[in-house]
DNA sequence: AACGACGTTCCCGACTAGGGAACACGGAGG
DNA sequence: CCTCCGTGTTCCCTAGTCGGGAACGTCGTT
């Protein structure tokens, strides 16, 4: 029982949406069906149930299927992401074209880090992770962040097993919670090769107004370019960024403390 | 059959991501099961799904629901309405201040026009429709633009019966198809008391670079402001906010070829 | 004219989704 | 401190639905 309590159908209407959402051209139902994995039947009646809700479209005259009203609908009452990626993406290029690593803004999810959005290096050989990616919690700088700063009740749900990526994974719970109260003390987390071999990352935090943790910034580079101790400029470039961030976040949001209204 | 071939769980659970998605404050299960009229249990199984797929997120301390990261994503991805609600919005506010009248920003779907963005008029009695509503194609001023200048199939697909809503509504398709001539000579529509007695529309097409329609205004008073025989004024604040629209339209998409429709 | 590829429709059986009730938990009030 | 609601979550069983597969209609191509 890996995935225990799941409503299939929903699950493989999801599926379907997010291939016509990350798709750049619009699909047909057989390319769809072939990419899900079920029958081209079954796939017309889930598009055309998702089109009953206006969350995809058929072009009339090529009866191809892309993404409906609905989508950007919803993303102007969807607070998480909107006003943090439009405020961070411009600071972020600034800090990329300084220190050359790629940047990666993700924000915390009961189980990983969701990349929101990533600038790749300048780099000859490109360096990334794609939008819409999650790292995990015990294995990349982004997660020991969110653990570190996060939610207390998030290092909690860390059970064995903890994946394994590589040879230097961390998948002790112990050693990973004894690390946490370091980086809570440092301000920023690293990851040296605990995802991928040769590739290191460098995180830190993101608050909002209330002091809550509302995403993290990593810097994602090849063991030669970002040691497992990073250089004082990388630290610092990081540091400014997310501090400039959260600056920027309290401004947006009327400053003082945000008291919910009552239904 | 009102509604064929479905997909029940994938539509429970979208009307599920709906409600989530429209409502200003975070729900919790119970609230959500009865507003949607299933189990409480059900409904967990598909808060689980969609939150698995970064749909919605779960508060950790307060275990209410809200909307996801993955939403924003997408949005990212749909171009539809992002680029043109962003451009129309404050174009439509002046001209929402000139006329006093309520202002709606909509675009075409196989069976409505699709609400995206609405601007109150500043009357004391405020008048208008909410963003994500959809106004039928055969009472609305909007939705007969859409037939008029829309994919020649939209018109084809008109079958009897067609709703009544009030008794000045064309329920004849005959009829209706005949007034789309018209609409196409003078390049607006008019819906007096159609779609509710007392209310009256004004609508006009706003085109793309390509001159495929994009979407159309629509301005809506009561009978009192805005009369069967739209004012010269009206009408031409109507014009002008959609030739207005249409031009930064083709602006902004590189704008070379420019067929210019049928006036 | 024959072909192939596509979207759509149809049908039937396996299995899943949903109702209902029970469970774990936490805060409010006695 | 105990009780009592209220919540979110889990469990179980069965009616009903979802998915596979094949057939259909319709395009554009050969």
């Amino acid at each position: 029982m890996e995935k225990s309590d799941h409503v299939r159908a929903a699950d493989t209407s999801l599926r379907i949406l997010q291939l016509i959402a990350f798709s750049d051209v619009p699909l047909g139902v057989t390319q769809i069906a072939a990419q899900v994995g079920t029958a081209k039947g079954a796939v017309h009646k889930h598009l055309r149930t998702l089109g009953d809700h206006g969350m995809v479209a058929q072009d009339p005259v090529t009866s191809l299927y892309s993404l409906g009203p609905k989508i950007w609908l919803m993303a102007q009452k969807a607070p998480p992401g909107r006003t943090l990626a439009e405020l961070a993406l411009p600071l972020m290029r600034v800090t990329r074209d300084e220190l050359g690593l790629a940047v990666v803004l993700s924000v915390p999810t009961a189980r990983s880090a969701y990349v929101l959005a990533t600038l790749s290096s300048n780099q000859p050989i490109e360096i990334g992770v794609r939008p819409g990616g999650e790292l995990s919690l015990h294995s990349s700088a982004q997660g020991k962040v969110f653990l570190a700063f996060g939610d207390p009740s998030l290092p909690e749900s860390l059970a064995p097993p903890l994946e394994r990526f590589t040879p230097k994974t961390q998948t002790d719970v112990g050693s990973v919670r004894a690390e946490l109260e370091q980086i809570r003390r440092q301000g920023y987390a690293t990851a040296p090769e605990e995802s991928l071999l040769g590739i290191n990352a460098l995180a830190a935090p993101i608050f909002d107004s209330r002091g809550q943790i509302a995403g993290a910034i990593g810097l994602i580079g090849s063991v030669q370019h970002l040691g497992s101790q990073p250089s004082d400029t990388q630290l610092d470039g990081l540091l400014r960024l997310t501090a400039a961030i959260s600056r920027r976040l309290d401004e947006g949001s009327g400053g003082v403390s945000k008291p919910s209204p009552a239904p």
